[in-house]
DNA sequence: GGGGTCCATGACGGTAAGGCATACCAGCCA
DNA sequence: TGGCTGGTATGCCTTACCGTCATGGACCCC
């Protein structure tokens, strides 16, 4: 008895989406269909393959193996239907996965002078959550990611081989306040006068902490708005509607009406970018990107 | 739609064996699943695979792109299977396929010389026809054939890419007789006094012409032994109950009671053993197994 | 403790895979 | 020309698997 390729293709989307129902829903299935795949790849295997812990799956140490030969396999049937129908093979392109807020900063510079440098290398861009861009790298779904880490700065996950880490580039919170509100007097704010206060959000997720608020606020924050874009937001913002947090990056790009204050009395807000791949050689055209993503990040103000 | 595994492995099958009947028997299938499953993987591609001729078929280019990344997913599946197993990895290992006299001559020499100089390369070895090799070749079941070739030498089949080959020596046929028959008194014996002889064969098939009977011997050859083994044959000889032809490379192993002599009288019956592989980037063992098998065929009387 | 989220599993229908028998086709030989 | 011998294609049938639906059980969080 052998694993059959939709069962390798559904361990894949597992690997990448952390749960059987995620996965099922992506691959257009039945959380129950998943389940069953999953559990004929353990028959055929002979092992347990997934660690179901409460909210989701991991990989065993199995499990792990067998994606790492499932993604050979997959690619190669892959390959050979681009190959029959005629399309070019897609070796050479990187695929590069990157948290929400990187799409607006570093990400568009770096790959327009790669561009400008290496206009042979094709990139694609995929978004992502910090935990689903580490799931996409584990199942060689992307090759490189561009994550946000909060302090502690933990290992990324704790699977084997580690993943090789590399921080981008160190900066610290803003708070996007209306131009015209009392917030906006200073170059600073205090903490406390944050009490009380209207906030924009991003999309509220179980998994991940509410981004926009700022950590630490005092009282229980009101959310009157939720908006994925960081453009939609600062227009808010500058239509008075309510705060946010962002990533300093964004200074020179707020429209008018919105100024950026730093906040003091509470502990500071660092966040690292960090890029992060599997250990192991490194094809060049993933180094140039690297080169450029590092450059443009030490052109950041930081 | 997309290919199964098994039609994967079906459309190896059939690229190594060159019929679907063969295919099914080898991989203990009905010949109507295995045509089946062939109509299947061009109906899953849309292009056909197959070239139906009479005796067989062989790849269309089609068929043989999808080959080519078939073999690189199962692979992937296979070793995904050793490795879960607890089993070491199969790479380094080099594939060797050999026509059959081969395995007298410079083969165990050669595996011998190359075990002392480079223990750490793994060789396995499968004997088979010349066709079935090189099918072998190409469906990439191995990585390396010992060829017997006779004039006139064209390419080994006429598919894309073209195999890349190597004459290893060139040789000629020789006569084994009994030490007391009339036709061991000189070194040479004229074609004419093969008539009426009793022959001793190869297993007669009806792709190969057969083994064993002088080529263009006069009349009809009467065969009045059919053996596979070289060994069995050489003693048949011996023992008086036919004569047959050998290559010259047996010269030093012959049992008493048996003579070479050399045919006059006919075309020079001149054989190459050739060495072919697929064009592209050699792995370092099998450089060094050619380099093995160059070195022992240089040796050999030729 | 109730609701939400996750995985597992019994029952069920549809599809596809493979076996069997047969049709068919081309070459070969008497 | 008419069997005979390779080979492939195909209609019919059974079976086994795959995916869905519905439900149950475990766990966390509020």
């Amino acid at each position: 008895m052998d694993p059959s390729l939709t069962g390798l293709r559904v361990l894949r989307e597992i690997a990448e989406r952390g749960s059987f129902t995620a996965a099922a829903t992506q691959l257009g299935y039945t959380q129950s269909a998943v389940s069953r795949q999953a559990a004929a790849l353990e028959r055929a295997t002979g092992q347990r393959l997934f660690d179901r812990q409460v909210g989701g799956v991991t990989l065993t140490a199995a499990g792990l193996t067998l994606l790492r030969h499932a993604v050979v396999a997959l690619d190669a049937v892959a390959a050979a239907d681009r190959e029959l129908k005629g399309l070019p093979p897609e070796h050479g392109i990187v695929r590069l996965g990157t948290f929400p807020s990187a799409g607006v900063l570093i990400l568009p510079r770096a790959l327009a002078a790669l561009r400008r440098t290496h206009p042979r290398i094709r990139v694609t861009t995929r978004e992502a959550t910090t935990p689903a861009l580490v799931r996409a790298i584990r199942a060689r779904t992307i090759d490189l990611a561009v994550l946000a880490s909060r302090p502690p700065h933990r290992q990324l996950d704790d699977q084997a081989p580690p993943l090789e880490s590399l921080t981008l580039s160190e900066t610290t919170l803003l708070l996007a306040v209306p131009a015209g509100s009392p917030l906006a007097a200073g170059d600073t704010v205090e903490l406390e006068a944050l009490a009380d206060q209207d906030w924009i959000a991003g999309p509220s997720s179980t998994a991940e902490p509410t981004m926009g608020v700022w950590p630490g606020a005092p009282g229980r924050p009101r959310i009157v708005h939720t908006a994925r874009d960081w453009l939609t937001k600062l227009h808010l913002v500058a239509a008075g509607c309510g705060i946010t947090t962002v990533p300093p990056g964004l200074a020179d790009t707020v429209p008018p009406g919105v100024r950026l204050v730093e906040v003091q009395g509470g502990p500071a807000e660092r966040r690292r970018v960090v890029l992060a791949r599997l250990p192991g050689p490194c094809p060049p055209a993933v180094t140039e990107i690297i080169r450029a993503l590092r450059q443009e990040a030490a052109r950041q103000p930081g």
